[in-house]
DNA sequence: GAGTGTATGTTATAAGATAACAAACGCGGG
DNA sequence: CCCGCGTTTGTTATCTTATAACATACACTC
């Protein structure tokens, strides 16, 4: 009765995709449990760390919640432009502003393996 | 027996810049009822929310924890290297970042009122 | 088919944050 | 002066988010 990760990663992106809104990992576990019992969180969690880790899933930081990734974008940190109102999220590429960064990071010799660019305020919709 | 907000929120910062690092919130509580007994989680989330407004503290949305601000930047929000191993935090500013990123909510019509920009890795130190 | 290393499941609890209500203060009008 | 009323602060309880620690099952090799 036990699953292959892989599968079980497949189920979680679905749900992000589905939903195509951000989730927190609790409202994950419960669409999990709808088709699978006794699941629990560290099994959700650590299914998310696989995804966010691959970029298949991102982690909104400042709201504790995840969501598809929209980009294909291989390797490049995502910017992520979350609505207060209405909770969608668009998702942004920049090589300049990663360029910028990783100068600075240069500069005080700061080794980066991750970065985190947000934006928190209201989109397009909901501010008209 | 009550407190002026004012003075909460200099004792707050005091913390902050005592220790020049990164706190949880729950740390800065432990700090404080060193000097004032039954004070609560509650007290230390609405001073926390106030000096980050104002800038004259940080909040680390990847970490969960909070920084004095070490620059005086009045309001262009900070970008923030995280050291994973020893836990520092460098902040720095670069205009033309938050230029860039001004750019791109404007052009998805996006109405930003908060920004995030962290870096997590190895400071210079802890590489060596 | 026993041994062993890794992946997954489970239980329990730690850590972070806030809702909801209560009490104190401060200030203007009578 | 002191009463009424809005605002700030305190308190209790609880909710949400996340993970430690242990248990079990599987996969692979010899």
């Amino acid at each position: 009765m036990r699953k292959q990760s892989a599968q079980r990663q497949r189920e979680v992106l679905d749900v992000l995709r589905r939903q195509g809104r951000p989730m927190t990992a609790y409202e994950i576990l419960g669409e999990l449990r709808d088709t699978e019992a006794g699941i629990a969180p560290p099994t959700v969690y650590r299914t998310l760390a696989v995804l966010t880790e691959e970029g298949r899933a991102h982690r909104l930081e400042s709201i504790n919640a995840y969501v598809f990734c929209q980009h294909g974008h291989a390797d490049h940190a995502p910017i992520l432009a979350i609505c207060d109102d209405c909770g969608s999220v668009e998702e942004h590429a920049d090589e300049s502003i990663m360029e910028r960064l990783a100068a600075i990071a240069r500069k005080s010799r700061f080794h980066a393996r991750a970065h985190v660019v947000e934006m928190r305020g209201q989109c397009a919709e909901c501010a008209a």
